[in-house]
DNA sequence: CCTACCGATCGGTAGG
DNA sequence: CCTACCGATCGGTAGG
């Protein structure tokens, strides 16, 4: 059995005040989910500064003051959709990470590549389409947390380009590769349509292609990998 | 002698009702494009729906009315800086192409990643920038004039692109491989430091070593390149 | 979380 | 191109 010991959190065992409906309490946490998810939606279709923050509160059935009770401001409601959007796509890249860890490191890299068209392009994934195109409204003070997690990103394909270029299938400096790899992989966000020709899988494939060169060939006879 | 025979125009030979302020009547025509310039340069930094027409106006000493006897409305000075980037971003990509012709397939491509870099990061090129990130505010009614120099522009880089995967150069489908390969260099908005460490010609050169692939050795024997 | 509301801003216009 | 202004919108708040 675990037990939470955190010292702070004055154990709200029964609940004080506010009227016991059940039904309202167990929406309590959502509602402020549900809004998050609808900012994401709409400032993704029309943009941050075109999206009100009345828009956001009909499309979750609430009053225009009513998001205010959530969220200090509407720049608040940004950070959260960015912060959601890189927790998830963080963890998702970890978990691919993970699976893949024994395959070969173009494998991983294209496994890699594919979960990030998903994060950019899976269902429900407005949230880092959100981040890529709304950054700059957003002061320093307000992307400290999330930079954290782009850190912990971007610290998961470093490794894996270095020893792609190791292996002389990838060129350049790693450091602008993984530039120019994301830039590729989020301008998607302007041209790509779901709904249109090509899938995820092709364009990581293409991806792939694209930018892996041929394995050098062994020097001596019995080379396995390249050096030795 | 060129006279002007414009049936249309009253002729206004002599100034009506203003002050014949000669300096002013020079001005006349460079004022819309001040406005222009201005435009492009406080949409660049703060965002089409952050900048105020009062700032515009502002910028260029106009009080906070007066835009609009030059442009109808805000979205009508943002579609005029669309228009003159693409129109000077269409003539130097022109311009490029041609001088380039005779090189190899390989340094014409160089020379135009070199000028569209130019084109996003070269002096007082806010223009482009501003097309690239605020394209979703205008009705596709506002952008169709802007489509077709989009066209032209990219129809410089087709051929070349097809002719380096002919050459077994380039990998990939050509359509992606231009997507991407513009998805790579327009991205550079978003994190590019112009003062900063990397130089737009070392940002070239990582784009050739990235994208290139090693020419495919002769059928024959005397191979030359990486065996024997 | 709703009601009722404020204060400021902003694109745009009439009229000269 | 300026003066003076309108009408609407919008983020945000008090008070329950």
């Amino acid at each position: 059995m675990t037990v939470k010991v955190l010292a702070l959190n004055p154990a709200p065992k029964r609940p004080r005040g506010r009227p016991p409906k059940t039904a309202e309490q167990r929406d309590d946490g959502n509602r402020r989910r549900d809004l998050v998810r609808a900012a994401a939606k709409l400032f993704r279709q029309h943009g941050y500064d075109a999206t009100t923050t009345r828009d956001i509160a009909a499309a979750v059935g609430m009053q225009s003051g009513s998001p205010f009770y959530h969220f200090g401001s509407k720049a608040d409601l940004l950070v959260a959709v960015m912060e959601d959007g890189m927790r998830d796509g963080l963890a998702r890249v970890q978990a691919t990470a993970q699976q893949v860890q024994d395959q070969s490191a173009a494998r991983q890299l294209r496994a890699l590549v594919r979960t990030h068209l998903d994060v950019l392009w899976g269902p429900g994934s407005d949230f880092i389409p959100v981040m890529l195109q709304e950054w700059r409204v957003l002061k320093p003070t307000q992307t400290k947390g999330i930079n954290a997690l782009k850190d912990a990103y971007e610290g998961h394909w470093t490794p894996l380009l270095q020893s792609l270029k190791a292996q002389g299938r990838l060129r350049g400096d790693v450091g602008l590769v993984r530039l120019f790899l994301f830039g590729a992989l989020n301008w998607t966000i302007k041209w790509f349509d779901a709904r249109g020709s090509a899938s995820l899988d092709e364009l990581a494939d293409a991806v792939m292609v694209m930018w892996l060169h041929d394995e050098p060939e062994p020097e001596t006879g019995g080379g396995q990998d390249g050096t030795v």
